[in-house]
DNA sequence: GGGGTTGTTGACCGTTCGGTCAAGTCGCCC
DNA sequence: GGGCGACTTGACCGAACGGTCAACAACCCC
């Protein structure tokens, strides 16, 4: 839908409440009609985007850890990932960002989140039973990884425009010493 | 002043745009005049609001570092002395994290960030220098500390409302384990 | 007590917003 | 061709916003 790539794009640049709906349609040379044609509000337009890019962002880092057995490898493939998908699809990190601090949106945002370390958490239990990763509170160590992913690539990716792999690299550099005793 | 206190609370309650001037001035049960005397706009009242709460958290930083010597160290004091300002101010988190977002506010935090990423880094070089941290790109190893350290402030202290000291020490562990090789 | 400074009020203004809807266009099937 | 459903238009609506301002209150100093 040319719609929602078109407000995602328009949200993450402007911010959600300084883009209004005319704003939104008028890049597209629409009428406003068709907008509510295809949405009953700006409020779930905004949460099918931020449904629609988590959803896509798990399906890659799902593809990408594939059938690996090595629980650390499967960190270290799901990082990658992620950073690949944070550099082309910069848009939505600011989109879930914003969505966080608001009261209406920050329940899903918090629920895609829980997924995502659920996902983590299980990669990591895993580890520390064969003793690859040290043995403390799983949740904190997959806090800690998403922590360090979504700094970095906040910082290198999309602030300044470093290459995907290098900053892919210092992240699982890091966050490998700091599950591995 | 009253009004910055009382303003920050409803904008991280609420978020900054759905708060009107008129909901804070109620909340105070003052006229709008009031505002407007002390502030020239609602934008310039949210900067001052993020400029004064940067300002407490680093000196609460440097309070806490005071004259140790060992950079491991100031850097395990840093992280706590972090942790310990986010408990006490969790609306200042909210606010960073929508003002990165929007076009207008995103210098003010980018800059509040390069000033504390620029003292991290100090301290990391020193590290490395000593032996004692591993011979990586400082300006890395600082964001990567950052990252750990706010995720974990924003999952344990601020939505689920666990004990300082415990989430300080597990994000120190990580921490620690990162940068030293 | 009069005049000046500082602080306060809230009705009011122009603008913009999210959302509605009567009207119209288009293609498709009978 | 004519009728119907899918889709599109943009003028329009009430509400709410950020910001202004004439009026006024409280206080101090002379």
């Amino acid at each position: 839908m040319q719609l929602l790539r078109e407000a995602a794009r328009l949200f993450s640049e402007q911010g959600y409440h300084p883009t209004s709906v005319a704003d939104i349609v008028a890049s597209l040379s629409v009428g406003k009609g068709v907008f509510y044609w295809y949405f009953p509000s700006k409020e779930e337009l905004f949460v099918e985007i931020l449904r629609s890019a988590h959803q896509d962002l798990r399906r890659r880092q799902q593809a990408a850890i594939g059938e690996e057995p090595d629980p650390v490898a499967r960190i270290e493939l799901g990082i990658r990932a992620s950073m690949a998908w944070f550099h082309e699809h910069r848009n939505s990190f600011n989109l879930f960002q914003f969505a966080a601090t608001e009261e209406r949106f920050a329940p899903v945002v918090r629920h895609n989140e829980e997924v995502a370390i659920a996902d983590a958490v299980r990669h990591i239990k895993d580890g520390i039973v064969e003793g690859r990763i040290a043995d403390q509170d799983p949740e904190v160590l997959a806090l800690a990884v998403v922590g360090v992913t979504e700094r970095l690539a906040q910082a290198y990716l999309l602030e300044r425009d470093e290459p995907v792999d290098e900053v892919s690299d210092a992240a699982v550099a890091f966050c490998l010493r700091g599950l591995t005793g």
